[in-house]
DNA sequence: CGCACGTTTGAAACTGCTCAAATGCAGTGG
DNA sequence: CCACTGCATTTGAGCAGTTTCAAACGTGCG
């Protein structure tokens, strides 16, 4: 996070090859094992791309389709614009995760995909890809596990989103954030939103004034703690509980 | 949909066979042109299996991943267990139409995939179609576009699951159905639904008795005849239009 | 024929939305 | 450097849609 983005051209190419090895491509490359021959064949066809700045957006709505990105630094949001004016957030994107998988289908990209802040992303031209992933299985493989892991990903937040809570949403959402963050060796309890509310409450299937009154309660609750876009889980375990849907008052009714 | 069921053997797996290329295994051999000779090669590898009978299982959450399933006939539901006994209707699958490929990711499979009535699928080992797309290129990519695809169809369904009313919701997935059972030869506007009144609000994010007074409303406006379960649909028109958003009433904000 | 289950209907409670206005924060230009 | 403007965030009050609870109704299967 925080890539000093005044280095020289040369040292921050270098820092981009070793982020995408060590970490942006991680997606594709772990866990199942590559060696360094294949890694080395799958950063040969990633190219680099300068940094987009805030409000950039990578891709627009109908646009063909030619690559996949991974994020090196930074975040993004995809979008999806109903058929008229109003927009829907699909999914957030943290540094070494995949963007445009859902464009493959239709040969455009289906989502507008914006830079939330200052973001790096190297693009992976996807028919070199296919062509590479013939001819190493393993990464035939993985491509289509990172896939199938989108799909199921999605299908929790549906969960999320319609069955539960203001409050539950939240929950989930803090500890997911929190779990991504961890993940990439950072803290899961402190971290920095990257969203504006507006975005984190559409993401959610929330008005922002009900995201906003969901941190209160929390905040009030001793929970959490906020200043700005910066978060501190004080009690995780609680969160946690939330997300299990516990005592779930309102949705939810036992089935079979 | 109503194949004769006491045809003899030999008829029956005639009928598979044929229904496999022409039909179930569309979505992996259309759009993108297989020669004969591929889908022949497909059509080997795919493995047949007595009908399930309603209320049967396919798979139990858990359960090692090894194979997809084409569905060839009749119709299955997949469904997600919450952490305690409550479940979540995922998707509804409709003959030709692909099943399990959200287990690849993790290996083994995260839903519950049940027969609504009378069913018969297909099972392709995934390991040996894994290594024929290497072979076939084109089926490589079709693979991927058709999970692409259902990551796609995953977005919009979040869309109308947390940002439209009961009514668009209902109207929606009346007029999704239409579309699927149209793709298939049959009417877009008078189908029978093949999965309880129950299932259905769970997969739209609704309790049943807010689906049934949906249901009511649109008789009572003459959008809809139902009669059990068998709909016709009077006016696929307004029906369209009440899916477009319009005079949101309630949810949607326009953004930016 | 009868029981069980899915479906429908009615009434009340509740969550989250809308509208409206105050507050805080950031980037801009003087 | 500071004031200003615009936008994001917050807070309050009222309303609307959905859920919940409860009970009647219909249908299918033994």
């Amino acid at each position: 996070m925080g890539e000093s983005s005044n280095a020289s051209q040369l040292i921050r190419l270098h820092e981009i090859r070793k982020a995408c090895s060590s970490c942006s491509l991680r997606e594709l490359c772990l866990p199942v094992a590559l060696d360094r021959k294949d890694t080395d064949e799958l950063d040969r066809i990633v190219e680099h791309r300068r940094p987009l700045r805030k409000g950039e957006k990578l891709c627009r709505p109908g646009q063909p389709f030619s690559a996949i990105y991974a994020v090196l630094s930074g975040s993004l949001k995809s979008s999806l614009l109903g058929h008229r004016g109003d927009s829907q957030v699909i999914a957030f994107h943290l540094p070494s995760e995949l963007v445009g998988l859902d464009a493959i289908g239709s040969g455009s990209h289906p989502t507008t995909i914006e830079a939330l802040e200052t973001t790096s992303v190297c693009k992976i031209p996807f028919s070199q890809l296919e062509a590479l992933s013939r001819k190493i299985p393993g990464l035939q493989h993985q491509l289509l596990r990172v896939m199938s892991k989108e799909i199921f990903d999605e299908h929790e937040l549906l969960q999320v989103v319609s069955r539960r809570t203001a409050e539950q949403r939240l929950a989930i959402m803090l500890i997911n954030l929190g779990q991504r963050f961890g993940r990439r060796g950072l803290s899961r309890t402190r971290f920095r939103l990257p969203m504006s509310r507006l975005d984190l409450g559409n993401y959610l299937g929330l008005a922002p004034e009900t995201t906003s009154r969901a941190f209160r309660r929390f905040i009030d609750q001793g929970l959490l703690k906020v200043t700005g876009k910066e978060v501190e889980l004080l009690d995780p375990s609680a969160l946690q509980e939330l997300t299990d849907g516990m005592s779930a008052p309102f949705h939810s009714r036992k089935q079979r």
